[in-house]
DNA sequence: TATATTTGCAACCGAATGGTTTCATTAAAA
DNA sequence: TTTTAATGAAACCATTCGGTTGCAAATATA
């Protein structure tokens, strides 16, 4: 059972899910509402995302809220971080090329 | 058949192919020595990756080198941004609640 | 030209995935 | 206390996924 965050967030129910609990701690059955699946298949995405620690929970009464943990968003980001340094080392490389060709010639 | 930047990275063989790629083109002959598999399943994984921009082909004689669309990578990075807006004013609220807590009573 | 190399594609296979229905547990409400 | 509500877990199912082997096409080499 593969469980990391970059197969966590490659269903897109899973990131509607995500989004929604950004923007405030929900419960899943009201979750659920937003979504044509059953109250248990959002479940599942849950436990999916808890288990990579994408979500806490935290209860009250016999309501659970889920909230998103920002710290473990941020690893998606470090991963991008090797390629934006790469990427943007290959702007700086077309910029020397481009100022050269705008360099007048001797 | 979903095929989208997300489903792409979920796999750590294909996020390792993109990290090779981004060092510099490739072809799928030379991928696959740093794998333990076979060359047509990394060459699956090329199409993913190609059938959803992430990598771009550049055929030269009966070699085709597979090179990484930094563009679309970006796409990741744009679907963080909404994240990184969010954690960014939790974080603000957090400086809010501390400055608070700091300001002698009065 | 005959042979070797590089590549993609199709068919197949076991495991994982995302969904459903059913059931058990726990807390709130009547 | 009895009933209702909120939730997770288990069993099952069709589909997808990642891998393999075998083959065909195209280009380079002898």
């Amino acid at each position: 059972m593969r469980r990391d965050i970059f197969q966590a967030i490659a269903d897109p129910t899973r990131r509607a899910i995500i989004l929604l609990i950004a923007a405030q701690a929900m419960t899943p059955n009201a979750l659920a509402e937003h979504f044509d699946t059953t109250r248990q298949a959002v479940s599942k995405h849950l436990r999916i995302l808890t288990e990579c620690q994408l979500l806490k929970q935290e209860q009250t009464g016999r309501e659970i809220y889920y909230q998103l943990n920002a710290t473990k968003m941020k690893e998606i980001d470090k991963w991008l971080e090797q390629f934006r340094k790469i990427w943007e080392t290959r702007f700086n490389q077309l910029d020397k090329v481009l100022a050269k060709m705008k360099t007048p010639k001797q």
